[in-house]
DNA sequence: CTGGGGATGGGGCCC
DNA sequence: AGGGCCCCATCCCCA
């Protein structure tokens, strides 16, 4: 099967014990051993990725030998750096990423370090001579390397924190864009069978152009690893710089390869990877995304489901600021992956370590390094570790589980993932007669009762039964007279909220016989047309545009206040006329009831507009509450 | 238009 | 970790 991938990428560099993360202009060099930061046309830092103990897979993405080999596009966005795929990678196919000329001449322009003519325009075009010119700059690397023996027992907890994308699409570089001659298959020929990792073996590394010699001495598990990453995404807004096919070519549909129901769980999982924000995939039926299958046509082996939690899930915040510093509401960073997909891991026969046996599987979903590294045989499991995928939070004594995304709390590590599915759009469970999948077993299992037509729940009144506790409970209410839902306009009780806010049509556009000569806008109270035409109306050039005056106005003119206001000053004027004696009463009351409209109102005017509104103006809950739970419905839902 | 019921989805807690 | 159970919300259909 063929997939489409986004690959999601952290890199971290270490500089002056502080955890740095590039920026800027980024320049994959040397199979993306070197990453160079440039900042203003000044490098600033590099990347090595040399030290495998201290790089991720990026360091074996390879460049491209041709335009029509390239199966991937960088960019970068933020402190991220994003790999997509332009066509359909297949299993096993290497990984290859593909520079514009313009790019290179940048990248030649800007590294005066390296030899001209080792950067030169053939390296986009021709082959390179790249076995000398990696083993040059793997010294580099080394040297790098021993300039930082004292990190050497880095903590590769820093590997594992993340910052939200956050860069403007300005800084993001697409590494994609070609000249029109290059949109063409120079050669003629058609796309390039890549060379895949599989055929290195055992000697990987020795007989490939571009590998370096001493790519042969990393740890076996390290060389086919760099597709655990992929998987299919949708496609992201903030991103269309990346390459058109992201948009234009259709994803595959939902849910294709996933097996047939299995109560022992299927073999095939996303894992609750999780973008770092929400509403960029739907949970609902929107999502798209394929499973993957081994080598052999079978799904993967089910993967460890928090173990493949990328960094993005274990970081702490940083001080550039992290996701958890966010407010629930955080809006999706543009450039961050749509959702997390698959990833499966390495094939049974593989050296890999797999995520069950790693005591932190995003380390190794993000850092493929860290395995045999002396650094993952520290400690980091114990309660409360900070390298922990999930961060803790201590409330009323006891430990909770702290979504990254939301930053819902649970009490037990299992609710936390079961939640993140939510967020990653995972649904594992899949019915296996209308194919329909579910995040919980428990709803697969509620759904099959509609094609068993079994209902267990029964009414103990009048032994009516139902399938499900909730349609029990609202059919109970018919029984016990309870009608949680009444509209505030008229009064009416409803048993469910739909027939409420159906209910709820009838009063949207009729029934209110105030209407504004400006600009048409019409209320149920007169006060209510009053106040509008004195600070709302958009007719009145004179007043500044208030948007949430106008709301604060309509909600007033829906709620029983208003109601009430307009009783009390039918009662004045009518008290005004039946004597003297009342008028100066019945004006006071009359002036009290203006200044009760216009004392909240006028500083409203002045207000910041996410100023909560006085109390008079709040949004009355209209519900008659008769649930344990108050079930809060209001009529601005 | 109201009201009742069915189906489904999302979520969380307990064990 | 996962099963079981519960809850609430929502949509749809139909009388």
């Amino acid at each position: 099967m063929t997939t489409r991938v986004l690959i999601y990428i952290y890199i971290y560099i270490y500089i002056n014990q502080t955890y740095r993360i590039c920026e800027h202009v980024i320049l994959p060099r040397l199979l993306l051993h070197l990453v160079q930061i440039y900042s203003g046309g000044q490098l600033q830092h590099f990347i090595d990725g040399y030290d495998v103990h201290r790089s991720n897979w990026m360091r074996y993405v390879n460049p491209a030998r041709s335009l029509a080999e390239q199966n991937l596009v960088a960019c970068q966005n933020g402190r991220d750096i994003y790999f997509y795929t332009i066509r359909p990678v297949e299993p096993k196919q290497e990984l290859l990423v593909w520079y514009s000329q313009e790019f290179a001449q940048r990248l030649c322009g800007q590294q005066d370090d390296i030899k001209q003519s080792e950067c030169k325009h053939e390296y986009v075009k021709q082959h390179l001579p790249q076995q000398t010119w990696l083993k040059e700059t793997a010294k580099e690397g080394v040297k790098e390397g021993k300039d930082s023996d004292a990190e050497e027992k880095i903590d590769v907890e820093m590997l594992e924190r993340d910052t939200p994308p956050d860069t403007p699409d300005d800084q993001i570089i697409d590494f994609s864009k070609k000249d029109e001659q290059d949109d063409k298959d120079p050669e003629g020929r058609g796309i390039i069978p890549s060379p895949q990792l599989e055929h290195r073996e055992p000697s990987l590394g020795l007989n490939h152009p571009y590998l370096p010699d001493h790519y042969s001495t990393f740890p076996a598990p390290h060389r086919n690893l760099p597709l655990h990453l992929h998987g299919l995404y949708g496609h992201r807004e903030g991103l269309v710089s990346s390459y058109p096919p992201l948009q234009s070519r259709p994803l595959q549909p939902s849910y294709q390869f996933l097996p047939p129901y299995n109560p022992h769980y299927p073999r095939l999982l996303l894992p609750p990877y999780s973008p770092p924000f929400h509403g960029m995939l739907s949970s609902r039926g929107s999502l798209q995304y394929s499973g993957y299958l081994g080598a052999d046509g079978l799904p993967y082996p089910p993967i460890g489901a928090p173990n493949l939690l990328p960094v993005s899930l274990s970081y702490t915040p940083s001080p550039q600021g992290g996701l958890k510093e966010l407010t629930p509401n955080i809006s999706p960073p543009r450039g961050a992956p749509a959702t997390p997909e698959l990833s499966p891991p390495a094939k049974p026969n593989s050296h890999y370590q797999s995520p069950e046996q790693s005591p932190s599987g995003c380390e190794e979903a993000m850092n493929l390094s860290l395995a045999t590294t002396k650094s993952s045989t520290a400690p980091r499991n114990g309660p409360g570790h900070k390298s922990l995928p999930y961060p803790l939070k201590k409330q009323n004594g006891k430990i909770k589980y702290e979504c990254n995304i939301c930053s819902k709390t649970f009490g037990q590590l299992s609710n936390l993932k079961v939640h993140l599915r939510v967020h990653s759009g995972e649904r594992p469970f899949q019915c296996n007669l209308c194919k329909k999948s579910f995040t919980q077993l428990a709803h697969l299992q509620k759904h099959h009762l509609v094609h068993t037509g079994e209902k267990p729940h029964e009414c103990q009144v009048c032994h009516k039964r139902f399938s499900s506790t909730s349609n029990l409970k609202t059919h109970l209410r018919l029984h016990s007279g309870e009608k949680p839902y009444q509209c505030k306009l008229c009064n009416t009780k409803f048993t469910q909220y739909i027939h409420l806010k159906l209910h709820r049509r009838l009063h949207s556009s009729r029934d209110r016989p105030y209407r504004c000569q400006l600009c048409a806008q019409a209320f149920f109270h007169h006060f209510s047309l009053c106040i509008h035409q004195r600070s709302t109306c958009p007719a009145n050039s004179s007043m500044p545009a208030n948007v949430h005056m106008k709301e604060m106005v309509e909600r007033f003119d829906a709620s029983q206040e208003a109601d009430a206001l307009t009783e009390a000053a039918s009662l004045a004027r009518t008290l005004e006329g039946e004597g003297k004696e009342d008028q100066k009463e019945a004006t006071m009351l009359l002036k009290a009831l203006t200044a009760a409209i216009n004392a909240p109102l006028t500083p409203m005017t002045q207000s910041a507009p996410h100023h909560n509104p006085p109390l008079a103006y709040q949004e009355r809950a209209s519900v008659v509450h008769l649930h344990k739970r108050p079930s809060v419905k209001t009529e601005g839902q």
